[in-house]
DNA sequence: TTAAAATTTGTATTTGAATCTCAATAAATT
DNA sequence: AATTTATTGAGATTCAAATACAAATTTTAA
């Protein structure tokens, strides 16, 4: 299987773009990191180690690594975009804490089911889903009492 | 069943908060229109009744609007958050094309088999969930051409 | 290896959705 | 009707994201 920097260096000489050490670098945290992360967390991570690449390039590479497929647009928790590495991972969903924002991943295969039926009903070319299941964590059930409603 | 004024009303008086004409404007407008709407949506619709409510008024009665269940965020589309009225609908997801932007609302009672099986494993008190299907829908595939692979 | 052509970078600025400030207004309570 | 307190609207502010521009870097080819 290709690893994630042969897809990009594809991707980009596929585009006539160019190959550059800063957008390498982003795409190396990001697969080493192998987590959620937000634009501020990858350019902290990224200082942290002593590389030093501008938000702006980070908000510029970004846009490219969704486009081929290396990553995914998780969230819009906190008033911003959470995204996440994908390649070469199976599909899976989020169950998600409402009280503390803990973080589950699963996958079903029931949703390929879903997928298939609503193919075959509405004639669409099904591409993916994103499904997020939200709850309480049985740590936070413990810690506000057995009688709460999950509500704010 | 209650209406959604009354569920409003109730709410307002049970937060110590204060009935407005701009705030059952508001409802009344969302609950009238059904459908998905954003902020600016809502504005000129209300607008081109001659009716003037101030964004900023708008933005400090959806909160309000969520808060009390009578409608959910629906997505992040076009960098802001779109709404839509739920209050005595039944729950369902969307099923989006990729390339017109098309919403096809449908229910799966396979979600409930879901999020049970959720329950179970992870010990989460599940409240509800959300998902989006992305595709490519038939008109789509029609003008673009059967070879189209749903990409940008 | 060098130079020309075009893209990318970083800095600073701009955009736009969402929030906040504050004076004026209006709702609730007495 | 008067008092208290929340809400409104207009404009300012915030912050994530996008953009302009000059300098630097990559690419291509001579």
């Amino acid at each position: 299987m290709k690893s994630e920097l042969e897809i990009f260096k594809e991707y980009i000489r596929g585009r006539g773009l160019r190959q550059t050490p800063e957008r390498e670098k982003i795409l190396q945290e990001i697969t080493a990191f192998h987590g959620h992360f937000d634009v501020d967390e990858l350019y902290l991570r990224l200082r942290r180690q002593g590389i030093k690449i501008s938000k702006a390039s980070i908000y510029r590479t970004l846009p490219l690594l969704l486009d081929c497929g290396l990553i995914r647009e998780v969230d819009f928790t906190d008033g911003h975009w959470h995204y996440e590495s994908i390649y070469g991972q199976p599909h899976h969903c989020h169950l998600r804490c409402l009280k503390c924002g803990a973080i589950v991943e699963f996958e079903d295969p029931l949703l390929i089911c879903v997928e298939q039926k609503l193919a075959w009903r509405f004639g669409y070319l099904v591409k993916t889903h994103t499904l997020e299941v939200q709850g309480v964590c049985p740590e936070c059930q413990e810690r506000l009492g057995t009688g709460d409603d999950g509500g704010d």
